[in-house]
DNA sequence: TATATTTAGTGATTTTTTTCACTTAAAGCT
DNA sequence: AGCTTTAAGTGAAAAAAATCACTAAATATA
């Protein structure tokens, strides 16, 4: 079973859709629906889906209920993930108090900044720490994945110390590539970039 | 010409690497630098610039400043886009006040929220509306850019409208996929399935 | 019960994307 | 001036991804 980066998206995209179908009573779905929902052809999700040795019904289509049970097995999104975000400027706090990020299985269990004021001022629930005490915290509290919400300068070195500190995944919200060892699973969230590449579309379509 | 999505994605970082080459004054980059300042090879870097049509020095690399304008005029980033965020929650006031977007060419000339109180608290330089008003506003200011940043049960009727009013591109932070005309370019930012995307490859890596 | 219909499963094929491997041009060096 | 080195340019090859086209299974229908 080896399993591509687009496939892994994909499916983790069908992972949500099926949140939504298993909350709306929907007890079957189809590959069509499926990929309707998640931009792409009913064959290849059939073909992602038969990847990762899971199957639906003749028919029918899949069992959205157990479709999301072996899904989460497969790809382990039934376990709960602890999660950090450094940066608490504006989107790292947005990031902080977005409360479905804990519903669907990713628990922020700390915030960090390098300003010391800000870290007073701020009003969340979730624990705030300097950023100085990042090593620390992550590597006791086992945190796994790290969310980088700094200024692009800081970025590289805030992905290091996380790095260091045992994170094991970075989602990176600064306009910079960042880099992490090849075991680090990694990801930029680029809106610059996603808007740069929608105008020159709009330019050359 | 023929541009492939994942070309235009890797051109537009590679506009955004030259902005930051300019301001450090370096006048020439390789291939190899490129590709390592978006996650690329330089083989592809290469290819790209070849299939704009575009091409570097011999033994020197890229001409920045040079490249960076061709790209602009090619891809029309120099141009100056009208973008407009809806919906002014936790992340849609982030963005509002990112000023980076200015700086890159991305004018957000108005915001809009369905909810009058939070407009009249809102603390920003950019006017905002109801959102009754988003179709008369997008086609008198002539906003050619759609950012969606209100809660997935209304995302939808948004993009509708904003397609309705002459938006010829969407970026969509909600977590769902959105249906717009083939037309208009789209892309989503959705953060969840980010991590889960990376929880995942934790688990099968 | 036989037949029609729907939808998953899948090997083959096609298309797209990336990489390779070589050529060419320019600059630096002796 | 001639040799060496570096890095772009590019057609060909390889790899990856998506789609097609068909089979099979299950249900509904007549
Ligand atoms: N706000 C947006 O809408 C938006 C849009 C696109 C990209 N981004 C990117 O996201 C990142 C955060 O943006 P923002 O608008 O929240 O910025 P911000 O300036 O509001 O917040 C950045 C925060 O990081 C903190 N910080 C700085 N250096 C640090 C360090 N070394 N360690 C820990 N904390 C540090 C600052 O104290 C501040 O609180 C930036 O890289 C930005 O380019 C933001
Ligand atoms: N905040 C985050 O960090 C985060 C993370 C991941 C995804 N998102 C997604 O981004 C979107 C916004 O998130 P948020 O945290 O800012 O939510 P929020 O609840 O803070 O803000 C949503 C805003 O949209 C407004 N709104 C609701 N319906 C509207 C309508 N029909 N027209 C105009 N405005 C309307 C609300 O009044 C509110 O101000 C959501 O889809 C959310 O799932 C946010």
């Amino acid at each position: 079973m080896k399993l591509s980066n687009k496939t892994v998206e994909r499916v983790c995209r069908v992972f949500g859709y099926l949140k939504v179908l298993e909350d709306k009573g929907i007890a079957f779905v189809s590959s069509l629906d499926l990929a309707k929902a998640i931009g792409a052809t009913e064959s290849t999700v059939r073909k992602d889906i038969s990847i990762l040795e899971l199957t639906g019904f003749s028919r029918k289509g899949y069992d959205v209920m157990l479709l999301k049970k072996e899904l989460g097995v497969k790809l382990q999104l039934n376990k709960k993930r602890k999660a950090c975000i450094v940066g608490l400027g504006r989107l790292g706090t947005a990031l902080l108090d977005y409360e479905k990020f804990q519903e669907d299985g990713f628990e922020i269990v700390a915030g960090f900044d390098a300003s010391i004021n800000k870290i007073e001022r701020i009003n969340t629930v979730i624990d705030v720490f300097a950023v100085d005490d990042l090593e620390n915290v992550v590597a006791q509290r086992k945190i796994e994945l790290g969310i980088i919400a700094v200024p692009a300068q800081a970025a590289q070195g805030i992905a290091y110390k996380l790095v260091k500190s045992g994170v094991k995944g970075v989602l990176n919200f600064s306009p910079v590539k960042l880099i992490v060892p090849k075991n680090v699973m990694y990801l930029d969230m680029d809106f610059t970039s996603a808007l740069r590449s929608i105008a020159a579309r709009m330019a050359v379509c």
